[in-house]
DNA sequence: CCATTAAGAGTGT
DNA sequence: ACACTCTTAATGG
């Protein structure tokens, strides 16, 4: 994809402009940014730590210690609950603006989450003590905070009901209508792109299941594939096989 | 640039 | 779930 010409870019990452104020952040989605017009906000990001991660690398390690709070800048990243003998359970994809390890506020001590990046990201770190101290003096940006609360649990409630109620090739379906629905595509394949093993893990099935359930779409032309890519042709009829358990959205 | 290897997608049992 | 083939991506000269 990149271009043979090579030292050009070796010098450059080592160098860190990018600690741009979130002032200047592009970011419309971020509740920081929101709200960066009160002065008590504005402050509170002068403590803001950004981080670059990898792709694959790990941020957040279930059972840690609560230190902070994260933000999305750029890239995606997938949340996951390890279950039992080292299973992974994603519990939901992430892109820019989404808040990461929220739940350890409170009286939690320990993340209950493990966030791996899916693709080379940066994102913004906030302490725990400044987060507290925030939401203390700024209901506006406690409300907002609330409403993602109850966005978050709206939708761990429907994926409870997925995975207890639905077939999997239902699951299957859905899964692939939710990242469809959150990641777009681009030039007829979705943009997020995720292995078998990943679609696995939050449909709650095997790698196995999800390789022969794509293979069926494809042949009764609802989705398209190309190596990793998955194209979604036919969305309505795809929504019409799991209307019944009337999924409502979650974005 | 090509050759070798490793990783992941598919399929049958 | 396992074994196997085939395809694609990564590595190294």
């Amino acid at each position: 994809m990149i271009s043979t010409s090579s030292n050009i870019s070796t010098s450059a990452k080592s160098i860190s402009p990018a600690n741009t104020a979130c002032t200047a952040c592009t970011n419309e989605y971020c509740l920081i940014k929101k709200n960066i017009n009160s002065s008590v906000v504005a402050k509170f990001t002068e403590h803001r730590k950004q981080i670059r991660c990898k792709k694959g690398q790990q941020f957040i390690m279930e059972g840690a210690p609560v230190t902070g709070l994260f933000f999305v800048l750029k890239g995606r990243v997938k949340v996951l609950r390890t279950g039992l003998l080292g299973k992974e359970q994603i519990v939901r994809f992430a892109k820019e603006g989404e808040i990461i390890g929220h739940r350890g506020f409170g009286t939690g001590e320990f993340y209950s989450i493990s966030a791996v990046a899916l693709e080379d990201c940066t994102l913004c770190y906030f302490s725990k003590e400044d987060v507290q101290a925030i939401l203390q003096k700024e209901p506006a940006l406690t409300y907002d905070l609330m409403l993602f609360y109850a966005n978050e649990l709206n939708n761990s409630e429907a994926k409870v009901k997925s995975l207890s109620q639905m077939t999997v090739r239902e699951r299957v379906i859905d899964t692939l209508l939710y990242v469809n629905r959150k990641f777009g595509q681009q030039s007829g394949f979705i943009s997020l792109l995720l292995s078998r093993r990943e679609y696995a893990d939050y449909a709650g099935t095997t790698e196995e299941q999800i390789i022969r359930v794509f293979s069926a779409l494809k042949k009764e032309k609802l989705i398209t594939t190309k190596g990793k890519r998955i194209g979604i042709i036919n969305n309505s009829l795809l929504k019409l096989e799991i209307s019944e358990h009337n999924f409502y959205l979650d974005s």
